[in-house]
DNA sequence: TTAGAGTAGATGCAAACGCATTAGTCACGA
DNA sequence: TCGTGACTAATGCGTTTGCATCTACTCTAA
């Protein structure tokens, strides 16, 4: 076991632990945490997003997120419409009340994640978003 | 947006990253990468694991790891019998196919999780390993 | 201009999932 | 000893997922 495998073991417990005790609160109303993270990933945005960049941001199959998009269309959260420039893709962005539900949630799971990680002093949040941000450099 | 919440973001999004890319991979032969997780969790321990602690160390619902569980038992790679000391529960282990299986699988993902943390120095590791360490201590 | 390769997103379908509930067992106090 | 509450794993059921495929559009080069 060298210490690379340690780490990346380690780093998925605790993505596993804290993923369960966010899912466990209830604060997530009629979402489930998937399609939070869709709702967040577009509040990031304020140009719409396309399909395929979104699901860069999402662990989520393609077709899985284009049913996803779907069923939040259809509730009302997310504004699906032709690209103009690409009549191929589509422009995804949320509704107004798309992000006033993100706001609503977001709130109190930020609050959340902040009380779980205040575990760890300010130099290793500090070290820990920079040694994940490189993980994830090839992407981006 | 707090130190905690980048930080956090960061750790997901490096999570998302990299799962997706060991997912690509063509090393999974049969097994999906959750049916080879549970695998390795059972293979870590040589006495039999219960449902319930197994299902700690899996982000998998308690019906879903059951009937997971159903499966590989199913095909082979996971030995279920009913725990002497307490009825309500089961043991659950390896087979030799299980254990033979896990290996096969395990020795090239190893390698690409070795490969893939690469970019890190070896005090990144050490000090990725204790972070996370230190989110899931609430844990075990 | 047009054939062919490449890309974006949607759809058919079987498998797997989570929620709610159940059946069976344990443990403790009346 | 018996009854109540807690605990463990399994099951019913509707929803969501991934794989494979499909349609539609774009891009490049002959």
């Amino acid at each position: 076991m060298t210490r690379a495998n340690e780490a990346w073991e380690s780093l998925m417990k605790a993505y596993s632990v804290l993923m369960k005790q966010f899912n466990a609160e209830d604060i997530w109303g009629d979402l489930t945490m998937r399609e939070y993270d869709v709702l967040y990933q577009l509040s990031k945005y304020d140009s719409p997003l396309r399909m395929s960049e979104l699901n860069r941001h999402v662990l989520l199959s393609q077709p899985a997120l284009s049913r996803m998009v779907d069923r939040l269309v259809e509730r009302g959260y997310v504004d699906r419409c032709p690209d103009p420039g690409d009549r191929r893709g589509v422009r995804l962005s949320l509704t107004p009340a798309g992000r006033e539900t993100q706001k609503q949630i977001g709130s109190p799971h930020a609050r959340s994640v902040t009380r779980a990680l205040n575990v760890l002093t300010p130099e290793e949040l500090e070290q820990l978003a920079v040694i994940t941000g490189k993980l994830s450099q090839s992407e981006e």
